[in-house]
RNA sequence: CGCGGGGUGGAGCAGUCUGGUAGCUCAUCGGGCUCAUAACCCGAAGGUCGUCGGUUCAAAUCCGGCCCCCGCAACCA
């Protein structure tokens, strides 16, 4: 009798190296849908979410905390208020959650990494980046601040760090075929972005280095001391570790792998798309049926970031308006595949047009009705008018198979719209009949009037069951309300007009979604997060100082000029940089390029006497040559970098030296 | 000529792959109803579908040029 069809659904494992935001949410929020909706099909749904805690990121946050890695993960996961805490605020039906630090998913990596290794995709090679010796520290080019360490601020010299590949180049045509000829990587739009820049790009698909030696939180390489797994091997495997590939603790590859869908942010289509096929391609393992990519929420129209201090809290939201409005509001305002804006307007205008007036409102008068009228059991007794019946009996018929082209296509923001378009044609029916002029001459009018209350809890019933993956505990309550029992309550029941018992009895509740009033709440909400940008990011902050000393005789090395700005103009196709001719005192024009285009205009600037540091080796930026420094003051207020140009009185003329 | 996304009534979006009445939500105006959460229903106004050109009997949709916006990348010695 196992005849039940298997479906396997994943988010991402999201890197705990902080709060989750509104963004995880979504996507969690989506892949709860799915299953939800998977489960009420009848599948035998297996539901993985997890966190990703390796990595240097974590092992720097967590000394900065004076705590162990282990303990900073644990406290952001497992604690109260912590991931695992939201998840259950947000309904979330997970069957799994797997963390990279659990023992069996780093025991399973050790030995995927050992097969690569044997079957010669993964070789020992080295890693060219950036050493400061004092910290033991590699770094990468761009991880540099001002071309030194990012930690002391020392110099950093060119090194080579042993690390060990993984061979993708030699994957690069079949994951091209893959992405380019199937439907592996949806939406389509994600595939050009995918082979353009990573597989047909300038020397073709690079090796991925997947080891690193300069940290030590990740899952010991165990045939070579020193070495821990990079991230993107360790964090992509979770989705067959949690099923129990390689390990004991688990039995379910046979049963759900391969993976019906993985749903994941647009910033990591890239890994899930190239190299972990890649990777199951060189274990020779079967490739996930589909890679989603979704799009991103955007606040008022600007990315979101923790430095902007913009970041939306699901916390909050899902407190005060409740988890079920939230979870319906995400994917009913914004299509899966591209990016949406976030508003909080939005949000109370969703909440109050659908779920209020459209929905809630329905629940209300319709079940108000019948206790008014036939005492909250309807009568035997019913009459049709075919006339005033069919339209509605129609849509209701046709709205499950609506709904579930949608839904298999991952458009919930579609599949929504044919719900409220049946509430919608509901609200309309009760004015085209009129249930209270009826009401007037129960005699005559008793039968018909118990048949248009049926029509409406049918309505309801039928939309309440394809709304329960969305909003699970508010679809139950309608449910309820309409005395709708278990029987008439499944995925079956939902595909025709009429499975509920003729003399149905309500109960009515409470309001399911109260109307907010949106300029107080606006209002409130603005306050709210003008409070926490203040408590998150400090009033003024500036650069901490440096410990190191710096010698007399080096520091003279500097030569300071006072400059007069002849002409500036913005460099094109740069935001940042403002090219300027300078008269240095020399008699010929220098030119300096200087990343400050967003504080000052370059019109502003001409005539004015700077300062600048003039015997730096020449630098090129955008093709140009930038030959010193401008120097500036430079500080944070609220979160955002200030700038000052030093601007010194203009009777000091060009060339005068400052010291 | 780095890569990609987008420009559709006042706002936010769908429609573009597969040419053929320009659709939805909100806001505005007028009307209806009173069962219901000041909710619901009907109607109206409002759009050169960024721009120029091409293909076609027919273009928001296909092709080419240009303009603007947004990400990423780069750069901000």
């Amino acid at each position: 009798m196992n005849e039940k069809k298997n479906y396997y659904i994943t988010t991402p494992i999201y890197y705990p190296s902080g709060k989750l935001h509104i963004g995880h949410a979504y996507c969690t929020v989506a892949t709860d849908a799915m299953a939800r909706y998977k489960r009420l099909c009848g599948y035998d749904v297996m539901f993985l979410t997890g966190t990703d805690e390796h990595g240097q990121k974590i092992e720097d946050k967590a000394k900065e905390a004076g705590v162990t890695p282990q303990e900073f993960v644990d406290n952001i996961v497992a604690a109260p208020g912590g991931v695992l805490d939201l998840w259950k605020l947000m309904n979330i039906s997970y069957n799994r959650f797997i963390r990279t630090t659990d023992d069996y998913h780093v025991e399973s990596i050790q030995k995927i990494f050992r097969k690569m290794y044997d079957n010669g995709d993964i070789y020992k090679g080295s890693y060219k980046g950036k050493y400061c010796k004092p910290c033991e520290s590699f770094w990468t080019e761009s991880q540099l601040v001002d071309g030194k360490c990012p930690d002391c601020g020392r110099e950093v010299m060119d090194a080579e760090e042993e690390a060990y590949f993984f061979r993708a180049s030699k994957y690069a045509d079949r994951v091209r075929d893959l992405l380019l000829n199937t439907d592996f990587l949806e939406p389509k739009s994600r595939v050009h972005e995918m082979v353009n820049n990573f597989i047909d790009c300038e020397g073709g698909l690079q090796d991925l280095c997947v080891s690193r030696t300069s940290f030590t939180w990740g899952v010991p390489v165990d045939f070579d001391p020193g070495h821990v797994v990079y991230v993107w091997l360790d964090a992509l495997f979770n989705y067959m570790t949690a099923l129990g590939y390689q390990n004991e603790k688990y039995d379910d590859v046979e049963k759900f792998w391969p993976a019906d869908a993985h749903f994941v942010g647009k910033e990591i289509v890239r890994f899930h798309s190239i190299y972990w096929p890649a990777f199951l391609m060189s274990m020779g393992l079967p490739l996930p049926k589909k890679v989603y990519g979704h799009g991103w929420l955007n606040f008022n129209g600007d990315k979101m970031s923790k430095s902007k201090g913009n970041v939306v809290d699901p916390h909050l939201l899902s407190q005060r308006y409740g988890v079920d409005a939230l979870r319906f509001f995400l994917l009913r305002s914004f299509p899966f595949g591209s990016d949406g804006n976030f508003t909080n307007e939005l949000l109370i205008q969703t909440i109050n047009n659908d779920l209020a007036n459209d929905l809630g409102n329905l629940v209300s008068r319709t079940v108000s009705m019948v206790e008014k009228y036939f005492g909250g059991t309807l009568p035997e007794d019913q009459a049709r008018d075919m006339d005033k019946d069919g339209e509605l009996v129609a849509a209701i018929s046709n709205l499950r198979d609506k709904y579930e082209e949608q839904m298999e296509k991952f458009q919930f923001q579609n599949a929504l719209e044919e719900i409220f378009k049946v509430i919608q044609r509901a609200n309309k029916y009760i004015d085209e009949n009129a249930p209270w002029v009826l009401a007037r001459d129960m005699e005559a009018n008793g039968p018909r009037l118990a048949f248009v209350m049926y029509h409406l809890l049918e309505a309801l019933r039928v939309c309440a069951i394809l709304l329960t993956p969305f909003m699970p505990q508010s679809a139950g309550e309608v449910l309820r309300q309409i005395g709708a029992d278990e029987g008439c309550s499944t995925w079956d029941s939902a595909a025709s007009w009429g499975a509920l018992p003729k003399t149905v009895t309500v109960r009515r509740g409470d309001n399911l979604f109260p109307r907010i009033d949106m300029d107080k709440e606006l209002k409130e909400l603005d306050a709210i997060m003008e409070e926490a940008k203040k408590v998150a990011l400090p009033a003024l902050e500036v650069e901490p100082f440096l410990e190191e000393q710096v010698d007399f005789d080096t520091f003279c090395k500097s030569d300071f000029r006072a400059v007069k700005v002849k002409a500036c103009e913005n460099v094109k196709k740069s935001a940042k940089l403002l090219r300027f001719t300078l008269d240095d005192g020399s008699g010929t024009d220098r030119q300096i390029l200087s990343g400050i285009a967003m504080y000052y205009k370059p019109e502003e600037l001409v005539g004015k006497t700077l300062v600048a540091i003039v015997n730096l080796p020449p630098r090129k930026m955008m093709g140009l040559d930038s030959c010193g420094m401008l120097i500036s003051a430079v500080h944070t207020e609220q979160g955002e970098e200030r700038l000052h140009l030093l601007m010194v009185d203009d009777a000091i003329p060009a060339g005068a030296k400052l010291c």
